[in-house]
DNA sequence: CGCGAGGTTGACCACCCTCAACACGCGTGG
DNA sequence: CCACGCGTGTTGAGGGTGGTCAACCTCGCG
């Protein structure tokens, strides 16, 4: 029932390292199991000091944060390959909540044994640290597009981010991907408000350029899109996956 | 003329990790040298792939992104302890710039012995993950206050968080602190307009919460500073020091 | 003295927010 | 079967926050 990480979906994919016998191994070793979660469900929470660590295996959610006042900050959307709970396993406690949107199937790991990791196994603690640093550069470019871009340009960029990640997972078909979220999302994740959020979804879907409808995401034209978005189109750079 | 580890004047300071005798002698040989640059010296280029590592041991400087349109997006002030080009270390490419604002010392290292570092000193590469992790950590707060609060909230968090920090390394003097940097900067991190930025510092000086002159950051009123900001106050978390 | 960099201020207006209402599909319970 | 509520998407009206433009000031420096 259970993925044995030598057959692991994922890592068929082009984007992702692959490893050799021995890493197998360790990842077996590492692997605890396996959670299958429900829509809606909240894997990890903000102040909490979870003591698993997940790699999305399957499935979709998000990362978000709330404000004293009530606002939410979605900070990344997670799909599959994704690691969970670096910042708890090493910090003592979570800063951001992760909850799921569409069923999901999580790899899970001891945080316990980080250290082990650390210890016996450089090349793994070499990838997490990539990891993180890959995240910490997402988080810049996410930085700048809503510091000093438009509602249209900011919609273009996060629409065209999430379908190339998609599109490098396999989860894209041609030009459309599935989208499991709602504006409201969309809108807490660029710093927009709902309805202006849908306005400009309106104006990028009449323009030809995106559509956002019924879980999918399609891109129309992919040139304007990356031209609005300030994104150059580049080679999928290949990346650790825990 | 050069300062030697066991000697670092940053480590004396609480928030950092104290080391062991073993420790400090691979920092000792991890660390090629010292560079001395002036103001608005460029340290570290967006897309260049910089063979070395740094650590601001004194002065100040910033970390920031240049859209092709022209606009700048700071990604984060820099001060004495903080660790410079991982990105290009790990992943091959700077994906932000840095200059410095202030003369500056730094910490040089050799990004070729990074994978030596995971393989002998599990310890150290523990430590980077941590401040990759913390460095991620505080984008996603950033990503936050400048998707989801207003200019005076924005305001009051930034120049807050950078008081706190700057206090932590025993730079503030009471409730002042060295600031050297131009309205210009404060806005290009924030997401505004360095108009708009320059009324609203006005607003929170008369108000008497803060006050930026002179190259000086004085906190007039540190309840409601971080209220606005919507910070807690809380003791400062011990960190890693490279 | 002239120049440039940075800070300050006012006028104007656009982008985006808020409020409010309505449409639509779906599941539930009467 | 329909009524109802709920969550989500859609649309219009009106206003405020914050952007742009432009001018002026101060200060340090050559």
């Amino acid at each position: 029932m259970v993925v044995d990480c030598a057959n692991c979906p994922l890592r068929k994919f082009e984007v992702f390292d692959s490893l050799n016998r021995d890493e197998t191994a360790f990842m077996r070793r590492f692997k605890h199991g396996e959670l299958k979660v429900d829509p809606g469900t909240p894997l990890l929470m903000e102040g909490s000091n979870s003591p698993q660590l997940y790699t999305a295996l399957r499935g979709m959610g998000l990362r978000y944060k709330i404000l004293p006042n009530g606002k939410r900050q979605v900070v990344n959307f997670i799909l599959p390959g994704d690691f969970l709970g670096l910042q708890a396993g090493l910090m003592g406690e979570m800063q951001h909540s992760v909850e799921a949107t569409t069923p999901m199937v999580l790899c899970v790991f001891d945080r316990a044994e980080l250290w082990t990791l650390f210890k016996n196994e450089p090349e793994r603690a070499f990838d997490l640290t990539w990891l993180s640093a890959m995240e910490e550069h997402f988080l810049g470019d996410a930085l700048t597009s809503i510091g000093q871009m438009s509602a249209v340009e900011r919609l273009s960029w996060g629409l065209l981010r999430y379908f190339t990640k998609c599109r490098d997972l396999g989860l894209a078909d041609g030009s459309r991907c599935p989208f499991p979220y709602r504006q409201q999302d969309l809108a807490d994740a660029l710093g927009l408000s709902l309805v202006h959020t849908n306005k400009t979804l309106m104006k990028l879907r009449q323009r030809q350029i995106v559509s956002v409808q019924d879980g999918c995401l399609t891109i129309l034209d992919h040139d304007t899109l990356a031209d609005s978005a300030m994104l150059e189109v580049k080679r999928p750079q290949r990346r650790p996956l825990i």
